[in-house]
Parts: C-alpha cells; sequence; structure tokens
DNA sequence: CAGTATCCTCATTGATACTG
DNA sequence: CAGTATCAATGAGGATACTG
C-alpha cells in the first residue's frame, strides 16, 4: 500500500487512488453523491423528463440548483438534454447509457436506505437514549 | 427531529417518498454520499481503522471533518467505536453489519466510477470541444 | 493519541428578478 | 417554459489552540 510522491496522471486514475486528493474520480462522485445528483439520477432512472417535471417531482430543489446538477451530470455524461426549438421552449433530460449504468448503482443506494429506514432509526433512538443516560 | 406533520411516518417511510423534503432517508443519504462520509466507508470495508490511520488515509480530510463524519455514521448505526482505556488513548472504528452492507453500495458505487474515469473523462473532453466550437 | 472548542473564511445554496 | 443573472445568507469546512 506503498505510493511514492510523484505519481503519474495514468497511476491516478487506476483503482484505489480514491483516496488521493487529487484523484479526478473525486469529482464525479461528487457530482454524483451529491444531495440533488442522487436525486435527479433516480428520477431520470424513471424516464425522460421535462425541466418542470423534475423541478416539481424534486422536492426542494430551486431552479438554480436543478439546472447547476443537470449541467454537472451532462458533462460528465451521464444525462443526455434535447432542446426542442418552438414556443415556448420545450427540453427533455433523460439518462445516457452510461448514466443508466451508474443511476442503477445511485438507485441501489438509495433503496437500500428507504428499505433500512426503519433499523436505522431504532438504532438511532437506541443511541441518542443513551446520550442521555450518560448525561443524567 | 419531531413528527406531527400531516404525513405520518408510517407513510413517510413507505418506498417512492425519497422525493418528499420530509423524507427521513433524505438525512441518512447525506450522511452516507458526503465527501468524507463515502471514503469514509470504503476504507473502513478495507478492515478497523484507528483515527489516525483514518485521517492519513483519507486524503486531504481535517481532523474536525473525519471526527463529525464518523459521529454521524457511528449515530446511524453504520460504524462501531471501541475506546480502549489506554495511555495514550486507543481507538477502533470498524463497520457494524448494517454498515458493511451500505457500505457494500457505496464501494460499488465508487469502483464503478474509478473503472469508468477514462470514458468519463472522454466524454467530458468531447463535451467542451463541443463548447469551444460554438464559441468560435 | 484522539479528540473538542473556537474562530474565521469562502463556497454552496436560496430568493428574487429578468430574458430568449 | 426553461433557463440566466445577481445578490444575500447559511453553513461547510479549515486553522489553530487546548484537553483527557
Amino acid at each position: 500500500m506503498s505510493e511514492s510522491k510523484t505519481v503519474s496522471l495514468a497511476e491516478q486514475m487506476r483503482r484505489g487512488e480514491l483516496f488521493s486528493t487529487q484523484c479526478p474520480s473525486r469529482e464525479i462522485l461528487k457530482h454524483v453523491t451529491s444531495q440533488w445528483g442522487v436525486l435527479v439520477l433516480v428520477a431520470l432512472m424513471g424516464g425522460t423528463h421535462r425541466f418542470s417535471e423534475l423541478r416539481r417531482k424534486v422536492g426542494g430543489v430551486s431552479e438554480k440548483m436543478l439546472a447547476q446538477t443537470l449541467q454537472y451530470l451532462e458533462r460528465d455524461g451521464f444525462v443526455c438534454r434535447v432542446s426542442f426549438p418552438v414556443v415556448p421552449p420545450h427540453v427533455e433530460y433523460s439518462l445516457t447509457p452510461l448514466g443508466r449504468d451508474i443511476g442503477l448503482k445511485v438507485e441501489a443506494l438509495a433503496d437500500w436506505i428507504e428499505s433500512n429506514l426503519p433499523s436505522i432509526m431504532s438504532v438511532q433512538a437506541t443511541a441518542d437514549q443513551e446520550v442521555v443516560e450518560q448525561q443524567a
């Protein structure tokens, strides 16, 4: 597990370099695992959506953050943006093959949490109770 | 976190409520998918670590953020903290069964990104090139 | 060693207003 | 409808100092 200070870019891209500050994966990971990134990916796993549809579906997201999130995901090659030159404007967002692939992973994570929420919340309750007992 | 809204807790826990602002999953998701949460979980998938070991392994993390991240993950029931009453202090962090379960999902996501990084970066390069062409 | 406490900064985010 | 622009506020995060 020893590494030298002078690692090449190719070397950085190899598996296990995730822990390095310079690893490009860190940026991608941030886009994908961001608060709105996760929700947008999961939403788009359900099919193509228009901008306003996404805005309504993803509770609490602002126009600005939705636009920014979509731009990141599009630039990373996960989201496909199709603009129809009509009045009023009509834009559709969908997942690319790459996006569906990673969407599967993100969805698995989100689903796991939703499914195990009862367990987690009961653990939290126990932990909080112990804290109260210690303070008493 | 007090309830007493119009939506019952049982209702909130149902699948698909992830898009709701009030869904408790949102908080868990934030802890797990946070910048340092992801890296700590992946690191602990490799086995038990001490605080300073984690600090060295996870590049760029500050003491404060590492401590905070570990506290969140411990409270959510993903991380187990064992403190040995010796001088100097000795504390070991490991994953609970619940933590290993979700760690698997997070690791899958991180691994996918590392494996597909070349594809993603080439897509990015193409996208950036198109932007340049449009501006010209 | 393994933290906590404090202060401080700057990036992320939200609200609002405006545009093609 | 689908954004962009601008500004303000929040809070994530870092640096430092201190403690059990």
